[in-house]
DNA sequence: TATATTTTTGACAAAATTGTCTAAATTTCA
DNA sequence: TGAAATTTAGACAATTTTGTCAAAAATATA
C-alpha cells in the first residue's frame, strides 16, 4: 500500500524511539532507500512487513495489522458502489 | 482478481446466453485471448470490467459487483490475522 | 464430412513494478 | 565548524504484469 499517512505514521514512531532507518530496513530486508520511500508514501508497504515493523518499533502487532488492513481496504475500495454491502456479505460468508 | 471460480461463473452465464467471447471481449475492450484466460482464471478480472460484464450478460450489476468484491476480499485477506477485526474497524470508520 | 466459427495456447513486446546502488542533501553531535 | 551518520533522490537493471498477435485446437453447423 502506498500511503503518505501510513508512511508518516511509522516514520513518526521510528523517530520517537530514535531508531535509524538502517535498523528497520535491515529487519524488513530492504534497503534504506526503499524504506525512505515507503515512509514518504512513494513505494508500497506490504502486509508481510507489518510483523517485523511491529516488533522493531515495539508496538502492538494486532493494532498495527488492523490499522494497515482497514486503511488499505478504504484506499482500495472507497467510492466503489456497494462496497459496504459487499463487506457485509463477505462477513456473513465467513461465518458459514 | 485471478479466480477460476469467478471466471467459470461468468463463462457459464455467457454460454447460457450463447454470447461468443468476441462480443464480450469487444465490450470490455480486450481481445478474446485475454477473455479466455480470464474465464480460465489465468488472467485477472478487474473491478472496472464489472459494469460492462453485467450489461452485456444482462445480469444485475449490484449482485455482480457485490459478488466480485466479497470474493476478492476473501481471496486477498483470508488467513490474515485480525482480518475480521480490521473490516469491522473499517466499517465503523466509514460511518463517522 | 468439411467449412466456418469459436476458444485456447504460446510467443512476444510494451509497460509497470521492484530492488539495488551511488551519491547528493540533510541532520546530528563532538 | 567539520566529520560522521542518516535520509533522500535519481539512475538503472531485473522482474513481473499486461496486452497483442498468430496459429493450433476444439466446437458448431451447413
Amino acid at each position: 500500500m502506498k500511503s503518505k499517512d501510513f508512511g508518516n505514521y511509522i516514520k513518526t514512531l521510528r523517530e520517537q524511539k530514535n531508531i535509524p532507518q538502517r535498523i528497520v530496513a535491515h529487519k524488513l530486508d530492504i534497503d534504506t532507500s526503499t524504506l525512505s520511500k515507503i515512509e514518504l508514501g512513494e513505494r508500497p508497504l506490504t502486509i508481510d512487513m507489518i510483523p517485523g515493523l511491529a516488533e522493531i518499533l515495539e508496538i502492538d502487532f494486532k493494532s498495527l495489522q488492523i490499522k494497515f488492513i482497514s486503511e488499505k481496504l478504504l484506499s482500495d475500495y472507497k467510492g466503489q458502489p456497494y462496497f459496504v454491502e459487499a463487506v457485509k456479505k463477505m462477513l456473513t460468508n465467513i461465518k458459514k
